[in-house]
DNA sequence: AAAATTCATTAACATATGATAAGATATTAA
DNA sequence: TTAATATCTTATCATATGTTAATGAATTTT
């Protein structure tokens, strides 16, 4: 199960704990594989698993009234998926997150994870770790998206994940951005004189 | 120490100890007046606080290159302000928070405070909701930056706070959600009819 | 109380962005 | 390979939002 223990180091790492034994993770992950635009989780529905990327790529996000995408993250390998939002409200899910190529993913059962935050500082810890580091990178995309035009955010947005472009479709970038296709195409022209 | 006291029966109702000891607080915590404009946290500073407002209320904001400012949250009596970012980042400020009215703070050095949460278990378990529940917020302002209008915004906000209007500049309020104040004079027109 | 300042609204104008549509590529399916 | 579909760009037009400026009201200072 090598997923598994890509999982373990990944959080061992995060512990700063590097012997720590994380068996206890057998009985609460399972491996799973998703073709390219399968949903890891439909919104709509309750949200039962986070998921530990272990192969592929996912985007999230959230859908109005009117039936309109709105991109809020994309993920990769090795980073967790799952809308935590979603997860602790345990109500129909506002977020979609569909695989944007064939993926793996470690299913992490809510559930059971939330039994060992409960009992056990090890995971409290964990918890608590995860939950920082999301708030820190929400405070920076908060910062971007008050401060920053949408060009501005589009170059950030290309330095930090140069791959991005080949891998999804520019609709969805410029979703991400908070605009239209057209006025990512703008931008674009513009960038080149 | 009334202030101080109303901080520990808060942070018992958030960890469901309503017995619980917490008179280590006392080493941790001051107790600040603060004059209508005046500073709780400057830009460009290190973030050295955090607070627990007794009395009055705040902004915090970012400002960008340009010297502009952008409202990104109020906060009343029984909040806690501060910058979670620059406090945990320990680098110049990114954020001002000053005070809209008269207040009066519970400032909790956030040195001492983390050795507790590295220490105590029962600190972490606070560390932890507290994070906890500031994601979910940003998750719900997330939600609503992405999906609905400055109007729709602006109605969810008077409909959340309705003293807000009377108590801070409507161009704090236009800055907030993200727009000029003629735009918002304009959609406040708009609504009379 | 008077003067000065700050603030909210409105109007006129400029600009940026979205909508729609058309054409060109690229991708996918038959 | 060909046909069908999806995607990206560009152009045109409509609209919404920002900018500047003027006015009057409200607030603060002297």
């Amino acid at each position: 199960m090598e997923a598994l223990d890509e999982l373990k180091n990944f959080l061992r790492e995060l512990a700063g704990m590097p012997g720590k034994d994380l068996s206890v993770l057998d009985d609460l992950c399972s491996i799973k594989r998703y073709k390219k635009k399968e949903l890891f989780l439909r919104s709509g529905h309750i949200s039962i698993y986070s998921g530990y990327i272990a192969e592929g790529a996912f985007r999230e996000y959230y859908t109005d009234k009117n039936g309109r995408e709105f991109n809020k993250a994309f993920c990769f390998k090795g980073d967790f998926t799952g809308s935590y939002y979603d997860l602790h409200r345990q109500e129909p899910s506002l977020v979609t997150i569909e695989a944007l190529t064939d993926s793996a993913v470690v299913l992490i059962n809510h559930k059971k994870y939330q039994e060992l935050v409960q009992s056990d500082t090890f995971w409290l810890r964990i918890s608590h770790t995860v939950a920082h580091n999301l708030l820190m990178k929400k405070f920076e995309k908060e910062l971007q998206l008050l401060t920053l035009t949408a060009a501005e955010r589009y170059e950030l947005l290309q330095k930090r994940y140069p791959e991005l472009e080949q891998l999804v479709a520019s609709y969805h970038i410029a979703s991400y951005l908070g605009i239209t296709p057209i006025s990512l195409s703008r931008i674009r022209a513009l960038k080149k004189n």
